[in-house]
DNA sequence: GTGCAAGATGACAGCGCTGTCATATCTGCC
DNA sequence: GGCAGATATGACAGCGCTGTCATCTTGCAC
């Protein structure tokens, strides 16, 4: 019915568990034999059951892609980063399974320790904000199950993929000056987002560097969400002084500027410019579209894995890389009334 | 180290196979044993090993989501569902695998064979408009794997969850009729899906309804992105006599709409009454906000794996369970001018 | 009581692999 | 040519469960 690792031996000549030892990408085996058994599992089209693998061995091939599901980043986000990592799965023929976790309450520990023991998981990729939430973290050592991380806060010791976002937030906004514009404003999303503080301290870095004074009244509190973008907008509106272009922490956050602006009758980009980051579908659709950062999610779920499944093969312990980000100047940001 | 069945089986003085006739729900245990047996799974913290269970047994606790990858829904859709479906093994005790599935080419049958025969998948659960992709459909009967459907189009047989779009659809359109409106266009998404049928059918009975001739030179068609919603809506204001409501079939296509007139310099929704389809996250961030009917994707996603899980315990033949829509009238539209 | 079907439980092999350890084969070098 | 030390391969048990079939209890009719 299915052909196993022992038909394909019986083929070969050889014993199975020097197939096994093909299989695993061994060192000592023949390249000559190495060869020939490669060639009876093509032409037998031979597959070998994660189950017994699992049961027998100490590998499961599977990792998991742990992602919070109460303080949820944008679905877009999640979606591709997961595809990301789906593709250098399917590169390396492992499996994924995707599970959202709740941080509140003690469920997540009970969780974790399931995906752990039940299912033997190899390894992790954990995406923001869980890349840095320590009980996390911690628990994934006890288990001994090592993580990548996508966007991590601490760099240190950490294996996975990151962008300068500090930097291309200074870009942004270095744009935005060279429009001409010197009250401007910055919506922050979540406190503890490592998205957060390296986008504020982009958006204060490039103010230095232009010589603009930076006044804490023109930084709004977000919390990346639509809604709050609007109600941080109208606050900064309110302002003796308000600002000339805004620059929100996330696109949605920076749609609901645009909203909050349509409401109070601003014409933009001529009244008002307004950037956001992430290059969410949402930018385009938009109108004016807008002006952003674009960050490569799928890739950088893919990298990650890839540096998972590196360290998981102890082809190396594994890096952390560093992925290019791209300002996309849209039609939202324009020179300075 | 591990807790296992035989452990258990020791503590409660039965023999192994008793306890894996409770952990399978199987009729012939005397009530007392199947209670003692549970108490002590509890209270050693038993988990069974999947690998083993699948690898002996026939079942593998295995469920698997297919989405179409090229073809792509919006993915805050496939996001909702799959988060339903996690919630709905999560409770009882099953494990999902997202498998993204690319149509083009003959790469799908062998991603569903590898699928299927590697981890032994118990049932799989298809999204459109895989649902009715007639050769991913044979493939799974072929392995005798069952499945179930979100919004399939042929209702007939197939066990899963699906709205009344159609209803919904005239639903909105009524709507329209009410506020005034006579010359109302329809842009229709990609053709084979049974969205985009069932939504211009919805359009159609609203029209006849209230006996206005239907005009096929007022149906535009879409793809269900952004882009293809601008085009069609371009296509529409150049008719001699444009259209003073536009009924988009996603919320998407509706967003390049507005987008399309406020280039022509509309005011919405004085001059144009525009809505969409879905509630997507954009149609409340879009500026007006966008008048649309509510899928609850999430929900459904939970009821198809429910209904799935239920025909895998063999509790009965699983069903084709209806969920209801919600119009959600919002800002986009107006009386007609 | 006895006999017999249905109900409840157990013994045992084996699912398809890998870990461990033993064995065979090949190097190079004196 | 022979021997140490690598290199390459194999034998075998066992991972934690479930399927099959056998066995042991029951309950109940006669």
């Amino acid at each position: 019915m299915r052909v196993r690792l022992e038909d394909v031996a019986r083929a070969t000549g050889v014993s199975p568990k020097t197939v096994s030892r093909v299989l695993n990408e061994e060192a000592s085996v023949k390249e000559s034999t190495r060869q020939r058994v490669l060639a009876a599992m093509e032409s037998m089209n031979y597959r070998p059951s994660p189950a017994a693998r699992g049961l027998a061995g100490s590998r499961s091939f599977l990792v998991a892609l742990l992602y919070n599901n109460n303080d949820n980043p944008a679905s877009t986000y999640l979606a591709e980063v997961q595809d990301g990592v789906l593709d250098a799965c399917d590169a390396h023929r492992y499996s994924m399974m995707a599970c959202p976790l709740r941080t509140r309450g003690q469920d997540f520990i009970r969780r974790v320790d399931a995906l752990v023991s039940d299912h033997q998981i190899d390894g992790v990729i954990v995406t923001p904000p869980l890349t840095d939430y320590a009980p996390l973290l911690q628990r994934l050592q006890e288990h001994g199950v090592p993580h990548a991380s996508i966007s991590p806060v601490q760099h240190k010791g950490a294996i996975g993929v990151c962008m300068d976002e500090q930097h291309a937030a200074k870009a942004l906004v270095d744009h935005l000056v060279e429009l001409g514009h010197r009250r401007i404003a910055h919506i922050v999303g979540i406190a503890n987002h490592g998205a957060s503080r390296w986008r504020l301290a982009g958006y204060k870095e490039a103010l230095a560097a232009a010589g603009i004074e930076f006044d804490p009244s023109y930084v709004a509190q977000g919390e990346f969400t639509f809604g709050s973008g609007v109600i941080a907008a109208r606050q900064l509106f309110e302002l003796p002084q308000p600002p000339t272009a805004i620059f929100a922490s996330n696109d949605d956050m920076a749609a609901g500027v645009m909203w909050a602006a349509n409401e109070r009758g601003l014409k933009l980009p001529r009244d008002l410019s307004v950037c956001g980051f992430d290059d969410t579908p949402l930018a385009t659709q938009l109108w004016p579209s807008l002006t952003t950062v674009r960050q490569p999610s799928r890739e950088m779920g893919k990298l990650a894995a890839l540096q998972l499944m590196e360290r998981l093969r102890g082809r190396g312990p594994g890096l952390l890389v560093q992925v290019p980000y791209a300002l996309q100047l849209r039609e939202s940001t324009a020179a300075a009334p």
